[in-house]
DNA sequence: TTTTAAACGCAACTGAGTTGCAAAAATAGT
DNA sequence: ACTATTTTTGCAACTCAGTTGCGTTTAAAA
């Protein structure tokens, strides 16, 4: 961790990643820790960790924000090539460790992209 | 138009889609139409056209929605494998004509999916 | 022309995410 | 260990996208 203050809360959101391979989402975080620490910490503290590049995160089919572990991202630059997966049944959501093969897109510099894929995850199959 | 009522607000808000080829989002939509009609019709309308088939939705980065035409997209079933394109510098969403091949996902059934590519688009490159 | 069901406007609401500021707490300096 | 400094936190109030309920209007069927 290479954030500045390890404060009681920063500890308990990493130590929450760190226990799940999955994305979480932000609304479950704040309920999660509703009883230990005020939403607008938890909102700062996951801005952080972004920012040092210990998680990445994107919107979901919901509008809703997501955040999950960064594997291979360094921090500054997330060229997040590898997809999400979001269970339609059970709502869980992964990253998924596979690269997905961006066409050349004529007249167009792609620089980033977001892949979500949605179906039935093994659990639910 | 398999709309069941040709209101005027109606035919205003698809002549906007047919004029563009571009993806819209609901926000600029509702200010665009903000002396003309409610938020709450223009909201309606697009769940309407998406409902028929007419238009598809998707997400953005920013979490705020967008509709785009649909071309082969039959009603009820949207499996969208086509990505939408957002232009870091002008902020245009274009709705792109190529398919992205999903690598199988093992223990996993996809079912749709949801392409965002970000970069810099022809006008501003 | 009348009827009736869809569509609309309005106002109030919901819920995610943000902001400003004063208080608390973690680290650096002595 | 003590103090100074700077980050982090809690709180309350806010913003803004999107939704809901309801009474009124209006398109289209009878």
């Amino acid at each position: 961790m290479a954030i500045q203050r390890q404060t009681e809360s920063v500890k308990t959101v990493w130590k929450t990643f760190e226990k799940s391979e999955n994305a979480l989402s932000v609304v479950a975080l704040v309920k999660k820790f509703e009883k230990t620490m005020n939403k607008t910490t938890v909102y700062r503290i996951l801005d952080r960790f972004e920012k040092e590049g210990m998680l990445h995160s994107f919107v979901g089919k919901d509008g809703l924000k997501w955040y999950a572990k960064c594997h291979n991202c360094s921090s500054g630059e997330h060229i997040d090539v590898h997809p999400h997966f979001q269970c339609n049944n059970c709502g869980k959501v992964e990253c998924l460790s596979v690269e997905v093969k961006i066409p050349p897109i004529t007249k167009h510099a792609v620089k980033t992209s977001q892949i979500l894929l949605f179906g039935e995850c093994e659990n639910c199959l």
